[in-house]
DNA sequence: CTGTAGTACGTCAACGTTGACGTATTCATA
DNA sequence: TATGAATACGTCAACGTTGACGTACTACAG
C-alpha cells in the first residue's frame, strides 16, 4: 500500500553496495560478477521488487514488444476489447495485452506485468484471480478499471463498468408476459457471480410484478455455456412439459436451450420462446435469430478506457462506477405462446 | 524500401533548422511557436515520417500505454491470440494490440503503429488491408508474420503460419465416404481467400479419389458465417433432397447447416451428417456436438511468435512458412447415412 | 621480480524526449 | 525613453538502462 514508487536499477545498486552496471549484469545474466556479489544483488532485487523498466531498455536498443493486428474478435470479451482498442487509438494510448492461461497463475507473473513500468493503468475484462490483481494494482499504485461482465460484486471503491443486469431480465420478462406467457423457465449463470444473481433477481421481480407465484422448479442453475443450456433445458422440459418460454442468462445458454427444444421436436419461437442475454454477434445468425438483452459492449469497452485515463490524468471522474443500460432486441426466437400447450400435462 | 531508420526529433529539427524543443512543441501542440516555423516543422515531420518514440516519452514520464488482462477469448482469432500471448510471456515479450475497425482504415493510423518504435515485429491474424500492412512493414523494416487463417495466398517470401486446408477436408471426406456417404454437399468460404479454394480442392480430391463425378450443384458458396451456412444449406436441400452429408468450410457455416437441417425436420448425424472446420470451443458444445477438422490454434499462435522472434534475433528460421497439420475430431454430428434417403427423390 | 592474462568490478555516454529555465526580440505603456 | 510584459525561440538535464571501455586485483609463467 505504501511502496508506490518503482525501484530503479540505481536503488538496487545502492542497497547492494555495487554499481548499477553490476546489477544490470546480474539481471541480464552476464558473466563477470562473483557468486557472493550476485547473491547480494539478487537479495536486493527481491527486497525492492525490482523489475527492469522496458521503456528504458527499449530506448537503449534492447527489444521486447510485438504488435498484434487483428480484424475482429467475435465473442463477448472480444467485442469489449474492440471498443477499448478504438478508444485507446483515439486517445493515443496503446494497449498491452495479457491473456491469462488459467486461474491461479503465479502472482509473480502478474506482478512483472503490473510493475514493469510499461503500463500506467490496467483494464480487466472478467479476469481470473481478480482479487489478487486488484491487490497488486493497489500495492503498486497502478490505476485500474474492472469491466464487470460477470459482476464480481466488488467493493464500492473499485472502479467498474457494468450493465443493468436486473432491469435487463425484467424487460425481457415483461415482454414475454405481454405476449401472454405465464410459465417461464429461467436458467441462471454461475451463481457465485453477482451478475448471475442480479439476472435471477430480475426474473423474480417480474413474477412479483405480474402476481405470479415463484416456482423454484422453473429455475435451474446453468454455467454460461451452450452445453449447460442444453442440459438444464432438458430438465426444465421434463419437469414442465407445458412451459412456453425460457430465459437463458447469456446467449450461449440460450443457444443450448434452442438445441434442446429442437431436439425435443418443438419449434423455437412457436412452441417455446427463448431469450438470451449479451447479444454476441452470433445471436443474430442462429436460427431462428435470438431475441436477447443487448449489452452495449463496444461502448462499455470505450467507457472503461475513458474512465481509466480520466483517473490517470487525475481528472476525478464523476463516479467510479458506470452502469450501462441494456436493450431488449426482439428477433425470431420469441412469439406468442401456442394456443394449447405443446404437450398438455395430465 | 530504403528508409529503414526511424527519424528522431533531432533529425526533424535539423531539417527544419530549429531546435529539438521546438519540434517537441509542435508535436505536443504547445504554444510558443510562430505560424511559419510551425509550418516548416510540420513539413519536415511529414517528409521524414517522424513519429515520436513512445519509449523515450514514457521514460520521460509522459504516458501512453494501458494493460489489458483478459481470461479467455472464445473465438478463432481469440484462440490464436491466446497461444501468442502465452509464447510471448514465456519469451519475455509484450504484445501490443491493435484491433482494426473496418477495412480501409487510413494508412496513417497503421503507419503510426508500425513506425512508432514501440514494437519491433508485427503479428497479423487475418487482418483487413493485409497487402498495405505488409508493404508498410517492409518500408519501415519491421519484421512480421502473417497467421494465414483465411489463406491470402501471399507471395513466397512472406512469413506465414498456415494449416493443411486441403488435406483437412480430404480427411473429412474420406471419413464420410468410409461411412457410406456418396452424395455430399460442400459449402465454401469466401472464394477470394486461398484457404477457401484449398478446402474446396480437398473436397474435389476426395471425389476424384473415390471415383465419384463432381456435381457442381452440390457446391454452394458460403461466407464463413452461420447465417450463410443456413441459407446455402437450404439451397442444397432443395436441390438434393437425397443428400446425406454436408461439409462446411468453417464451424460457423456448419452450425448454420445444422440449423437448416433441424428446421427441415431432419436429424443431424442421423438423416444428414455435418462436418465443420476449425474446432472453435463452441463446436463441442452444440447439439449434436460437431465433428470438425481441428486447427491447432494455440500452437499456431505460439509458432507465429517464435518465428517472428527468430527473425528479429536474426537466427534465420528453417523456413519462412510453417504449416500445421489438421486433425479430424469425430463427434456426434456425423454417422452412417440413413438406409433410405430421408426424402427419396422421384 | 616482471610480464601477461583473466576476473571483477566501476565510469561514462548515449538512446529520444520534454520540463525547467534562460535569452533575445518585439511591442505597448508609463 | 525607460520599463515591463509577451512571444519565440534555445539550452540543459534527466528519465533508466546498457555497451564500450577503463581499472584494480589476483594468479601464474618465465
Amino acid at each position: 500500500m505504501s511502496e508506490k514508487v518503482r525501484a530503479t536499477i540505481t536503488d538496487v545498486a545502492r542497497l547492494a553496495g555495487v554499481s548499477a552496471k553490476s546489477v544490470s549484469r546480474v539481471v541480464n545474466e552476464e558473466v563477470g560478477v562473483s557468486a557472493e556479489t550476485r547473491l547480494r544483488i539478487q537479495a536486493a532485487i527481491a527486497e525492492l521488487k525490482y523489475v527492469a523498466n522496458p521503456a528504458a531498455r527499449r530506448l537503449r536498443g534492447a527489444s521486447n514488444a510485438l504488435g498484434l493486428v487483428i480484424s475482429e474478435f467475435e465473442d463477448y470479451a472480444g467485442q469489449i476489447t474492440h471498443g477499448m482498442s478504438q478508444a485507446a487509438q483515439h486517445l493515443d494510448y496503446n494497449l498491452v495485452l495479457y491473456v491469462q492461461n488459467m486461474p491461479g497463475q503465479p502472482a509473480k507473473s502478474y506482478e512483472a506485468f503490473i510493475n514493469s513500468g510499461l503500463i500506467n493503468g490496467l483494464l480487466m475484462i472478467v479476469p481470473y484471480d481478480y482479487e489478487l490483481l486488484v491487490r497488486l494494482c493497489e500495492t503498486h499504485g497502478i490505476a485500474y478499471v474492472l469491466v464487470d461482465y460477470e459482476g464480481h460484486a466488488p467493493a464500492a471503491n473499485v472502479p467498474t463498468i457494468s450493465v443493468t443486469n436486473r432491469k435487463g431480465v425484467l424487460d425481457a420478462m415483461r415482454y414475454l408476459l405481454v405476449l401472454g406467457h405465464r410459465k417461464i423457465g429461467f436458467i441462471t449463470g454461475q451463481m457465485d457471480k453477482a451478475s448471475a444473481r442480479e439476472r435471477l433477481a430480475g426474473y423474480e421481480d417480474a413474477l412479483a410484478e405480474a402476481g405470479i407465484a415463484r416456482d423454484p422448479s422453473l429455475i435451474v442453475e446453468g454455467n454460461w455455456t451452450q452445453i449447460g443450456g442444453l442440459e438444464t433445458t432438458r430438465v426444465l422440459l421434463e419437469r414442465h412439459p407445458d412451459l412456453t418460454a425460457i430465459i437463458g442468462s447469456d446467449d450461449l445458454t440460450a443457444f443450448g436451450a434452442m438445441d434442446a427444444i429442437k431436439d425435443a421436436g418443438m419449434r423455437v419461437g412457436e412452441d417455446i420462446s427463448v431469450i438470451g442475454f449479451d447479444d454476441i454477434p452470433q445471436a443474430a445468425g442462429v436460427y431462428p435469430p435470438l431475441t436477447t438483452v443487448r449489452q452495449p459492449m463496444n461502448a462499455m469497452g470505450a467507457a472503461a478506457v475513458e474512465l481509466l485515463i480520466a483517473m490517470l490524468d487525475e481528472r476525478p471522474p464523476v463516479s467510479l462506477h458506470r452502469e450501462f443500460a441494456t436493450e431488449l432486441v426482439i428477433r425470431g426466437s420469441t412469439g406468442k405462446p401456442p394456443p394449447h400447450p405443446p404437450t398438455p400435462s395430465p
